[in-house]
DNA sequence: CAAATTTATTAACATAGGTGAATGAGGATA
DNA sequence: TATCCTCATTCACCTATGTTAATAAATTTG
């Protein structure tokens, strides 16, 4: 059941989803469960869905020169993940999605993603908001990332995402936050 | 005249603009010319425009909790910008705009950018592609951010972009990449 | 053109955060 | 229950980048 899906889209859009609307969500995705640390993309390969987690959670890495996994995203129930570049331009992903723990999630391809857009006005407007927050979150996080101190970052981050604490290892709120596991015990220790 | 952007949403999208179409953008838009280290938009107030440099240039960055300017985007012909908190979702900006040379753009308010996306289905999906391009390109530079070393992101900086490095002061590309002009300075000794 | 301002470079020193290694605490698995 | 793993913590040491300050070069302004 997508019924999450159909609260998200009403919560964001601030007005209700219609009957039809409802009937091409059910037409074009499909719900699918994954076992903890499936890969839901993968580096170098297609990304050929968008997935909105109904339950658990799951994150995204970007693996550097080096070969160590540096987190980008992390998503738990009602959050939207995918390799942007892979799926929204058809270039081989640049980062892997891995679950972190049994997942289930909806899966629209690329097609009916823009069948789905097409198809309504609001489904449209809808992934738009989702876009153009995203666009001013991460250029929220970019500037914070370069220009304040770990610690500061830390903090805002448990005071704004205070479930993600609780849900999400720490060593990798530590690479998400732009630092070494090691470096967020020390300041972990100093802050409480 | 908007022949710089027709010709950029041809470009985009890989299919020619109607005449109509270049109707609607001449209706909804208009151009404006600015001074050097004017403002286009301003932290904690409204940012009405989004902007589609014609000819100069000008950045964005963001104030973090010392005073210091953070660099975000930096724009020349050719590139849209705006403070993506303030103009997509009316809150006050998080940043600030400034041009570096006297610069010409295009504007089109919030409103007139919504009549836009629902005059010409292509028009929805010329702004839609850009924003799917902005998310892939932040979220590889987050991960760049958070998992290069300072001198690996500007050999790769200045490889993408030559242009910007022969355009943009060196202390604004080095805020870009997230460090001190100084640390730029030793870097550059040091690579060439 | 001269003065004033902004930008880039260099150097000496300081520090936030990285590195590597050891230790212990949970959970999972058999 | 014993054996793995994975994850978090701590510590000693290291290094990339920040800081401050001085100087030079380039650019703007009157």
């Amino acid at each position: 059941m997508q019924d999450l899906l159909i609260k998200h889209i009403e919560n964001t859009l601030g007005e209700p989803v219609s009957p039809e609307m409802i009937a091409s969500l059910s037409t074009l995705s499909f719900e699918k469960s994954f076992d903890k640390k499936e890969l839901l993309a993968e580096t170098g390969q297609p990304c050929n869905y968008q997935y909105f987690i109904l339950e658990g959670s799951c994150f995204s890495y970007y693996l550097n020169e080096k070969g160590y996994k540096n987190v980008i995203e992390m998503a738990i129930e009602n959050y939207w993940i995918t390799d942007a570049s892979g799926y929204f331009r058809d270039t081989p992903a640049v980062s892997t999605i891995e679950t972190l723990e049994p997942t289930r999630a909806l899966l629209i391809n690329k097609k009916n993603f823009d069948k789905l857009c097409c198809s309504h006005p609001l489904f449209d407007r809808y992934f738009r908001i989702l876009l153009q927050n995203g666009m001013a979150f991460l250029h929220t996080r970019i500037a914070k990332t370069i220009s304040e101190e770990a610690e500061a970052r830390y903090r805002e981050f448990s005071q704004t995402y205070p479930h993600f604490i609780q849900r999400i290892p720490q060593y990798l709120i530590a690479s998400f936050l732009g630092i070494k596991p090691q470096s967020l015990s020390r300041i972990r220790k100093k802050v409480q």
